[in-house]
RNA sequence: GCUCAGAUGGUGGAACUGGUAGACACGCAGGACUUAAAAUCCUGUUCCCGUAAACGGAGUGCGGGUUCGAUUCCCGCUCUGAGUACCA
């Protein structure tokens, strides 16, 4: 039979899954490896071509591993809390969980056809309870553990509160916040419990503090740094805000110094550690006090100096001035009345300064002078003190000593504002600029005067250290993680709050089970989503759980859809209508082109908040709505029914077309809406309260403070963001279904880390530093045994999109016309370019009646063509909808079989390397399984296989291949391996070679990359189905590829010019002998003597001449 | 600005420690089979000169250098992509 692809996969797939094929086990004599990949987020798109690329990669790996007789886990999973199933349900009404449930069947759905050998029994969700569980309890374990430097490690914090017990505060030294308090043993068993846990907090590893936060109020939650962008949302491009807030945050700065260092003990890409470094952004310098000045000391002032970091300690007689932010708290106890105006000038304008502005501006020069002086630690000379926005409050001190010789912006801002600028190296320059150089001796520096850079730096700091002004410092950018944020679809914090104080709830209430709430959004008050549910006030008593697990189904569905919004509700649908206009589908836009204005007779909106709805389009004076069913409102007509329902009563008709439908025929559906508009009344307005337009909003920006306060609840309302469940998720996979622990100990002592972890560099600096900071508190609590988590990392690259245009040729006034011009001809034509459907284009070429079919205006479509074809323009841009150029995996499969999609995959080139995405290869490789077939086929397509001994010819080939695919794959090279098998099978197949000790062994080594097909053909040769994945690897034999001959290239002054065919067991002497005696060798000498030869035993032959 | 990665035919890419540049595949051109098309197979395909072959010349972003020999190592530059950004 021909290669027939669709029968074979379907049968093997289903053979995998029927048998466990890949079931790992947790014991077992062989030795053990752990293939990772990053679990995906199952958004409603499903995959792209994109997605899988690093799945085969880990795939084929953890396929060759099995064939080395490793017990290999490899298993897969969803990180299925977060915000876009949130958005959606706030948008519809739809339950997130029923939405995720959803996206996460069409993943499995398009991960199953691909032929991966994931062990699905290990599999995780973060949002089932049984796996959020674990999340809540390490957060829990965080929360009962602090950093004791001493000991460099996390310690229980029953240990700190013995040693309060014991010895008060002395003799502590851990991580924790700066304005912890010093007390005896005595005194502290003299605090009240609530001082106590107020003073605890400030050790906690995660624990609750007022911090500036990322605040997007459309989002309606705080946002980590990593998910904002040049103040923007990520997710969905909204303005982002900095605001204060009560907020969990995680003491991953406890952990900076390890997370380096351990960097170096993984073999992860170097960009990456880089990035890694960047982030944690090591610096070493020094922190000095500047007294404040005894004339400007006053009563208002808490110190009376000022501490600054620097990594230019040894610069300290260069400082001219210092300058402190804006925002420090001592700008305005240290601000003189004369200077009172100007400086709060100043901090009005800065604080104007949008993130953006400050970003575009680094240029201009600005600050003002408080008025105040402090005095130079080392010589007492007085120095002014100045405020400027190019000092951060967030870094170091929020104060800086300036050394406008050392330091450019110093220097810019001295010669701004006339400062004095003192040189201190006595080669220095700084005649146009600031000289940072290390180089030379001090000149001007009192007692270090003549010291070079590094026995200054030394001296400076002794002396300061002397005089109590200062001392060496390390610092770090690398700023505590927010751990909360104020939305629905994330786990619960499992924390209630007694006098305004973090209290756990006990460990067997675990899991704290997400309550259901009405909807999805803040309250009218600004709390967080989750304090509307009804169900659930957690008291921590020991009453059963008032908050027993969701039976699932929307049955409560009608009760989210009220009539009229509340303002604030009202007032984030709108922000989310004005996005939705942002970008339209297809259909939508081509209905509105056709809407839009008074095309119709009446007034159209689109993407219009109604009550507590969007509505795609519509007629508020007819009272006409026109609903749009995108493919995933099918997945959800019960919700698009009930809200159908509501707008009914609310006096709107509801007309409802498929996307489809206005693809295909647009006319129609306009001939409906113009029919059903004139045939409506006017609209009784009297059914809605008020207009919305102008409802009323609050101007609530959902602030936290002071919630638990007035006892109106107790519980947390915020969730854990993101990250929280994918910071460990590696260790559920070991025992996945475990519900007295996270893992048992035998199960991680066995898997310990992960070999091989595979995964996209975008998680750089949150997953991929969080779960190493997870990782080490876990192994200081004694739970896991390794110090790094992921012992080998690879970053797949990104594919991006390849979008294909036509060319709409234009009439004399500019309006296109139906016909299209070629890509080549364009230049003679005046066009327009089109984004067309890269599926119905093949190597560029149009297929005619495909474009004529896609769209119904195109159907009398001319062309003008070239060469009697029509080729289409290419440019590469991201992989979205609107541009046409997503390519499907399910579409390719479908054509080709999921082991051409494998394989053409990895064909595209190296792994790592960012492409764009191109199909015009793939029958490339479906030709070599084909061939490969071929080989065990005779020309009637019967399998025929011959028991003859192979030939020296045939051993080579096979040799070769079995070498080069394990040396290949060792380096994650599979783009050469796959050319390497296909050279191997040409070769075969010039030696017609159907030979079964040859066949069997490569079925062995492709089963890796195309494992529907080697199983087939493994059965055919007549082993037991389902051995073939656990089959013995073939040896590589050198003994194959020795020659006698080799043919050497010969050269002339390194110019390859002829080659000689020279026995190998000759030694350099014979070489040169020969080839200087050769004919063709004198041919190309023509007469003349060579100067030197340069032989090369089995490689070249260089003549010079 | 800083840090990192990269630049090779019409296209994706190969060349692993300095040793025959362009493997493998796509595309293209020509041919075989066929009434025809599809499929399949064969041949050619870096560029320039040349009808073709032989032969010759150029050639791995640009300019230099080291070397018998450089896509590979060194110096300087250009461009592209990614990360980061007043970090004291």
């Amino acid at each position: 039979m021909d290669y027939q692809f669709k029968d074979i996969e379907k049968k093997w797939q289903q053979f995998w899954a029927d048998n466990h094929t890949f079931k790992a086990e947790n014991k077992t004599n062989k030795p053990k490896y752990y293939v990772l990949d990053m679990f995906p987020y199952p958004s409603g798109a499903g995959l792209h071509v994109g997605h899988p690329l690093g799945y085969i990669a880990s795939d084929i790996f953890a396929r060759y591993k099995r064939l080395k007789g490793f017990n290999v886990l490899h298993p897969m999973g969803y990180d299925s809390f977060g915000l876009p199933a949130e958005q959606y349900a706030i948008q519809t009404g739809q339950h997130p969980s029923v939405t995720t449930e959803d996206n996460i069947a069409t993943y499995r759905r398009q991960l199953d056809q691909i032929g991966f050998s994931f062990d699905w029994s290990r599999e995780v969700r973060t949002s089932s309870a049984g796996y959020y569980k674990w999340t809540q309890w390490i957060f829990m374990q965080l929360f009962n553990s602090w950093y004791n430097k001493e000991a460099d490690k996390a310690i229980s914090i029953a240990d700190l509160v013995a040693h309060f017990e014991n010895k008060g505060s002395a003799g502590i030294n851990a991580v924790c916040d700066e304005e912890i308090l010093s007390f005896t043993a005595d005194e502290w068993k003299a605090f009240t419990e609530q001082e106590q846990q107020a003073e605890l907090l400030k050790y906690r590893l995660t624990y609750l503090r007022e911090s500036t936060v990322n605040w997007c109020a459309a989002l309606g939650t705080v946002l980590a740094n990593d998910e904002v962008k040049d103040g923007f949302s990520e997710r969905g491009g909204y303005p982002v805000e900095q605001k204060k807030m009560m907020q969990w945050s995680m003491r991953i700065t406890a952990y900076a110094q390890r997370l380096l260092e351990g960097l170096d003990t993984i073999d992860w890409p170097e960009p990456l550690k880089e990035m890694q470094r960047n982030w944690i952004g090591k610096s070493v310098g020094a922190s000095v006090r500047f007294p404040i000045e005894q004339t400007t000391q006053n009563a208002q002032l808490t110190t009376n100096y000022i501490e600054v970091f620097t990594t230019r300690v040894d610069t300290i007689f260069g400082v001219t001035f210092v300058v402190l932010a804006p925002e420090h708290e001592l700008v305005a106890a240290l601000t003189t009345p004369e200077q009172k105006k100007d400086i709060e000038e100043y901090i009005a304008k800065t604080k104007k300064k949008s993130e953006l502005d400050r970003m575009a501006d680094t240029k201009t020069v600005s600050g003002a002078f408080t008025g105040s002086y402090v005095l130079n630690p080392l010589n007492g000379e007085k120095i002014q003190l100045w405020i400027a926005d190019y000092v951060l409050a967030g870094y170091g001190t929020g104060a800086v000593m300036a050394v406008p010789s050392g330091d450019q912006r110093d220097y810019l801002f001295a010669k701004h504002f006339n400062l004095p600028i003192v040189p201190i190296i006595d080669i220095q320059n700084i005649e146009t600029e600031a000289d940072p150089t290390k180089e030379g001796t001090y000149i001007n520096s009192d007692f270090m005067n003549g010291l070079d850079y590094k026995a200054g730096t030394a001296a400076v700091i002794a002396k300061l250290e002397e005089v109590g002004a200062g001392k060496a410092k390390v610092n770090f950018r690398m700023r505590d993680a927010v751990f909360g944020r104020q939305r629905y679809w994330g786990e619960p914090v499992p924390v209630y709050f007694k006098d305004g104080l973090p209290y756990l709830i006990d460990e067997s209430e675990l899991p704290l089970i997400l309550p259901e709430i009405d909807k999805y959004l803040p309250t009218e008050t600004g709390e967080p989503p989750l304090a509307r549910a009804t169900d659930w006030s957690y008291k921590p008593s020991n009453k059963p759980h008032p908050n027993p697990p969701r039976e699932g189904g929307l049955k409560e569905q009608d009760g989210i859809y009220r009539e009229t919004a509340d303002p604030v509700y009202y007032e984030q649908l709108k922000d989310f209508s004005r996005d939705n206009r942002k970008n339209p589908t297809e259909a939508e836009d081509i209905l509105w082109q056709l809407l839009r204005g008074e095309k119709t007779g009446y007034k159209i909106r689109r993407q219009h908040a109604i009550g507590q709805f969007i509505a795609d389009f519509v007629s508020l004076k007819k009272g006409l709505i026109i609903e749009l069913d995108g493919h995933h409102h099918k997945l959800n007509k019960e919700a698009d029914d009930a809200r159908t329902e509501v707008l009914n009563h609310l006096g709107f008709e509801i007309l409802r077309f498929d996307n489809d439908e206005i693809l295909d025929n647009p006319e129609k559906a306009i001939n409906t809406i113009k029919r059903k508009l004139d045939e409506l009344p006017e609209r009784d307005k009297t059914k809605i309260s008020g207009d919305q337009d102008e409802a009323k909003v609050s101007p609530s920006g959902g602030d936290l403070e002071g919630a638990d306060a007035d006892g109106s609840y107790a519980y947390e309302l915020s969730t854990m963001p993101g990250w929280a469940g994918s910071s460990w998720y590696w260790y559920r996979y070991m025992d996945a279904q475990n519900d007295a622990e996270f893992a048992s100990e035998e199960a991680i002592d066995y898997w310990k880390a992960v070999d091989l972890y595979i995964g996209g560099s975008e998680h750089a600096t949150g997953h991929l530093l969080y779960s190493r900071f997870w990782n080490k508190f876990l192994k200081d609590i004694g739970k896991t045994p390794e110090e790094e988590p992921f012992k080998k990392l690879i970053n797949q690259g990104m594919i991006q999109g390849r979008s294909n245009f036509v060319y709409r040729l234009s009439d004399e006034d500019g309006r296109g016309t139906n016909t299209f011009v070629s890509h080549g001809l364009i230049k003679d034509y005046k066009v327009s370019p089109l984004h067309v459907d890269v599926n119905i284009v093949d190597n560029e070429v149009l297929n005619l009646n495909k474009f004529k079919a896609w769209r119904p205006e195109y159907a009398d479509a001319e062309f003008i063509m070239e060469n009697g074809k029509y080729i289409c323009g290419v440019e590469v841009e991201k992989m979205s909808k609107s541009k046409y150029n997503v390519v499907n995996p399910d579409d390719l499969i479908e054509r080709y079989g999921a082991d051409t999609l494998r394989m053409y995959e990895m064909f595209l080139g190296p792994l790592e390397q960012s492409k764009p995405w191109n199909t015009n290869g793939i029958e490339g490789v479906f030709k070599f399984l084909r061939k490969f077939w071929r080989l065990f086929h005779d020309a009637d397509w019967n399998f025929t296989v011959s028991n003859a001994e192979p030939t020296k010819a045939e051993l080579k080939s096979l040799h070769k291949i079995i070498q080069k695919v394990e040396q290949d794959i060792e380096r994650f090279s599979f783009n050469t391996s796959v050319s390497s098998f296909m050279i191997a099978v040409n070769e075969l197949t010039d030696l017609k070679c159907n030979k079964r000790a040859i066949l069997h062994n490569m079925v062995i080594i492709l089963e890796p990359y195309a494992p529907h097909i080697c199983e087939e053909l493994w059965v055919l040769l007549g082993n037991e189905a389902g051995t073939l994945s656990y089959a013995q690897y073939p040896t590589f034999n050198p003994a194959y590829l020795v020659e006698d001959e080799f043919s050497y290239p010969i050269s002339f002054n390194g110019k390859m010019k002829t080659n000689v065919s020279l026995s190998l067991s000759l030694s350099n002497e014979e070489i040169e002998a020969a080839i200087r005696s050769h004919t063709d060798v004198l041919k190309y000498l023509d007469g003349k003597a060579p100067k030197k030869v340069i032989v090369v035993k089995g490689r070249i032959v260089n003549i010079v001449v």
